[in-house]
DNA sequence: CCTGGAGTTGTCCTA
DNA sequence: TTAGGACAACTCCAG
């Protein structure tokens, strides 16, 4: 093996899959080292919240594009199966690495791994740093005055403003060295990461993973949406959110790199809308970092009481599939089995439905996101489904139970988004789409079998009023 | 330590 | 048809 000119440095990538604003790889480049890309391929180390099928699929996206990003400046992502430790030591010994480099990831699990993983790489006598490549704010660099994590969204937003000082703006490098296959190289498509079948066909009409997937849905937000963003944010029969999840968990685009072009457009108002959505996301992350029991087990330890539906299958299984028979819950639950995403508003509409109508623990819902969505995110999921159930930080009040029949009047009003989703009721006119067992035997006979629903959504919202009112008493 | 204002996204009933 | 209040207190957070 030639020895490289200059002495290198690994940059580790995980959910940093970009070239600009990566301060792994720019750590590396400032010290005069040069860079060696590796992704490994690990889930086994992730616990019980392993990415799921969708978030694979897209992931293996991600990494080819990075590593066609990574060819046209003369390098190329190298690719490992297996221990991550094991294999950042063999590499940095067959490349004569000094140090190794990557980004943070806040999960639990992979936290505990990865401060393992540095205290071992140093005493193997590597520099081992991590860096800040996913937030705005590091989850502990925020508090209140009394120094205690925030609990509430307002105050936590509030803070993060006047704290505001995010990195400056740093473009991909040219050219990078090139170097040799290392051993124990794999190719990305041993990895498995891509469904078999592959199911997953219908994604790609919707989106571009990727670095340069992600800077179009940006530039098409900025330009044709975000002026009416706070409005329209609320249609999921108009495409008027900015899509940037998946390309956000994947950190193919940096938040601070989302904020500051959106410095420079739009109208203000409906900038500081936006902005917010994603403190939300940074939010999400503090809670996980310093309540990191919350993916599994309530924020509030008063609803470990509740008590949930008794465990029924077939039940879980139509609202997993949208057979529910309650039309704008159905087609979110499809839009998602599609597409590996569903609008936010769809998103409260079909949990609300999950954990009051149908009363099933929220852990169900979680999983069944965390498996399909492509932009499943540990911190966001938790975050979401508590906040719905009523059961976490800064949560919905439990008696809010969210009407699905008022919601998509309110929300897709001419019953679009549904018949989009739903083709059995395309045949009905919009006001029969929201709610197709008020139209009577002549609507009914158009709906071409689609079920009636699986719950009497007055009676299951009076049972689940009930539940929690049984809850107060204890 | 005390005080007071506030808290992403709703629904239903009553007047 | 529409507007207002109830729903349930509780806890967070700043001052």
């Amino acid at each position: 093996m030639t020895p490289s000119p200059t002495p290198t440095a690994l940059v580790w990538f995980r959910d940093d899959l970009r070239l600009r604003d990566h301060p792994a790889l720019q750590a590396a480049l400032k010290a005069g080292l040069a860079p060696v890309p590796v992704y490994i391929h690990a889930p086994h180390e992730e616990g019980a919240w392993a990415p799921g099928a969708a978030s694979d699929a897209w992931r293996h996206r991600s990494l080819a594009a990075l590593d066609a990003e990574l060819r046209q400046r003369g390098s190329r992502l190298h690719v490992f199966a297996g221990d991550s430790l094991a294999t950042l030591a063999s590499v940095a010994a067959s490349t004569g690495a000094a140090a190794v480099f990557w980004n943070r990831r806040h999960e639990p699990a992979i936290d505990q791994r990865d401060t393992r993983i540095r205290r071992e790489l140093r005493q193997l006598g590597l520099r081992a740093e991590a860096f800040n490549g996913s937030l705005l704010f590091e989850p502990w660099q925020l508090e209140t005055r009394a120094g205690d994590p925030f609990r509430v969204f307002t105050p936590f937003w509030k803070a993060a403003l006047q704290a505001w000082n995010p990195p400056g703006l740093q473009p991909a490098p040219d050219h990078l060295p090139t170097m040799d296959p290392v051993p124990g190289e794999v190719a990305l498509d041993a990895l498995g990461l891509q469904p078999v079948p592959r199911w997953d066909n219908t994604f790609w009409d919707e989106w571009i993973p990727g670095e340069q997937g992600a800077a179009l849905a940006l530039q098409a937000f900025i330009d044709s949406k975000l002026h009416t963003y706070s409005e329209g944010r609320d249609r999921p029969d108009r495409a008027l959110t900015s899509r940037l999840s998946p390309h956000l968990h994947f950190g193919e685009i940096a938040p601070w790199r989302v904020a500051a072009e959106l410095d420079a457009a739009g109208p203000p108002d409906e900038r500081a809308v936006f902005l917010r959505q994603l403190g939300w996301r940074e939010f999400a992350h503090h809670v996980l970092h310093h309540f990191p029991h919350t993916p599994d087990d309530n924020f509030n330890p008063r609803f470990d009481d509740f008590q949930w539906a008794q465990p029924d299958a077939a039940l879980l299984r139509a609202w997993q599939r949208g057979n529910t028979g309650v039309p704008i819950v159905d087609a979110g639950m499809r839009e998602l089995w599609t597409t590996g995403w569903m609008h936010n508003r769809v998103r409260m509409i079909v949990a609300s439905f999950l954990t009051k109508n149908l009363r099933i623990h929220w852990r169900h819902g979680a999983r069944w996101f965390h498996d399909t969505l492509v932009d499943a995110d540990l911190a966001n999921n938790a975050l979401g489904w508590q906040w719905v159930a009523g059961t976490g930080v800064d949560a919905a009040p439990y008696f809010r139970v969210f009407n699905p029949v008022l919601q998509a009047r309110k929300f897709d009003p001419q019953g679009e988004y549904i018949a989009r989703w739903v083709p059995e009721l395309r045949g009905l006119p919009a006001r029969a789409r929201h709610a197709p067992w008020e139209a009577g035997a002549a609507g009914l006979a158009a709906t071409q079998g689609y079920p009636h629903p699986i719950v009497d959504l007055g009676e299951s919202r009076n049972d689940a009023l009930a539940a929690f009112a049984r809850l107060k008493g204890r």
